[in-house]
DNA sequence: CATTGTGAACGGGTTCACAGCA
DNA sequence: TGCTGTGAACCCGTTCACAATG
């Protein structure tokens, strides 16, 4: 059915969809029409429904879409029916911060493993991880068969820390050092990078 | 001279500039051309001649930009060049991550307040700050002039929190909790949030 | 009768291609 | 010669508007 390459920029609102309807369910809404949604997010009506309509018709004419079911569909769509194990590698205090983060585990995902490489913390625990050796990340990495990675470590080393994931089997990279990383092909890299959040503001401000 | 709007999806890719430019003077890099610094960014040259064309005449043919020259161009265009004072909101392990992030002081931001409803930390020393009460937020915020805050609390208390901020002065917020802020025209916001991130690559995986 | 799904129209962002210039 | 700045062409995402429908 689906054999039209869908643009990133509507695979990327989905997710903003999608926990929209998870907080429309948790007050016990059944039923959101396209018009309430847009309304709520700031996004237009029609812009959702056309969205929504590339992966397939969920909505009912004259009442719109039932919530939870849509939240399904949409789980569906970006493999949120499994949990995706993460590393995170850097533990500094954002990496500790994100590794107790309790946000991923009611999301289907799930940290897994907290790599870094000062002596002084590998073996110690942090919450419910103990701070593994980058020398075993390449065993243990492709051991597990994680796919995801979070980078939270200095900008200096991320983009060999990414190349070493990389080669441990790692495709998909959400990097929070404040560097563009050049990687292969195929391998998905999200940024998050405050400096750049506040930058864009300021623009608008004085 | 720069009577048109400048879309905003040109705005946000100029701190991804700036970010490259500034690693580039770090190595003593004079000069770079747009190719070189597309093919640094995986932005294609024309477009960040078109970019920086909509604000002037930064570079020499035959030559490329002048690498400390774009910098102090773009600095200027994103009003950096003043310290903007920052809030947080929200003193929990991401809060107190982000108070000690050293990445802002090196451009232009510095965290001045941080704020907690937690009453066993209010008044508690975390790093160089102490926890402020919520309930002195109004006074303090207006009376600092602070206009741009960080919201890292609970989805549940996030919009009401984003209003009162509102009401006391800030006119941007970068907003780390999982959720759309509804608020009044001109009220900047910018969100991040790792879980849709993440979501947005699994769509790739599998 | 309200709302979906969608072709068509629209608008705007990106790329192209080249004149102009150091 | 090499690279910028930029009008024009192109492409793609958004909005429009309405037939279809529960």
């Amino acid at each position: 059915m689906e054999q039209t390459i869908i643009p990133d920029i509507i695979v990327g609102r989905l997710p903003v969809y999608l926990n929209m309807l998870q907080h429309l369910s948790a007050e016990n809404v059944q039923v959101a029409s396209s018009k309430e949604l847009g309304d709520l997010m700031g996004i237009s009506a029609a812009q959702i429904r056309k969205d929504l309509s590339q992966f397939g018709e969920f909505g009912k004419q004259g009442r719109g879409y039932s919530v939870v079911y849509l939240i399904s569909e949409l789980q569906n769509i970006l493999n949120l029916n499994q949990v995706w194990e993460l590393a995170i590698v850097g533990a500094g205090s954002l990496g500790r911060a994100i590794a107790n983060y309790p946000g991923f585990k009611h999301n289907c995902f799930k940290v897994s493993m907290l790599f870094d490489s000062d002596p002084k913390i590998i073996g110690s625990r942090i919450g419910e991880f103990v701070v593994k050796n980058p020398e075993t990340m390449d065993f243990e990495i492709r051991n597990s068969g994680i796919k995801i990675a979070m980078l939270t470590l200095p900008a200096s080393v991320a983009q060999e820390t990414a190349e070493k994931l990389v080669n441990s089997g790692i495709i998909a990279i959400l990097n929070y050092a404040p560097i563009s990383l050049k990687l292969p092909n195929g391998i998905h890299v999200q940024y998050l990078n405050p400096v750049q959040n506040l930058q864009h503001m300021t623009y608008y401000l004085k």
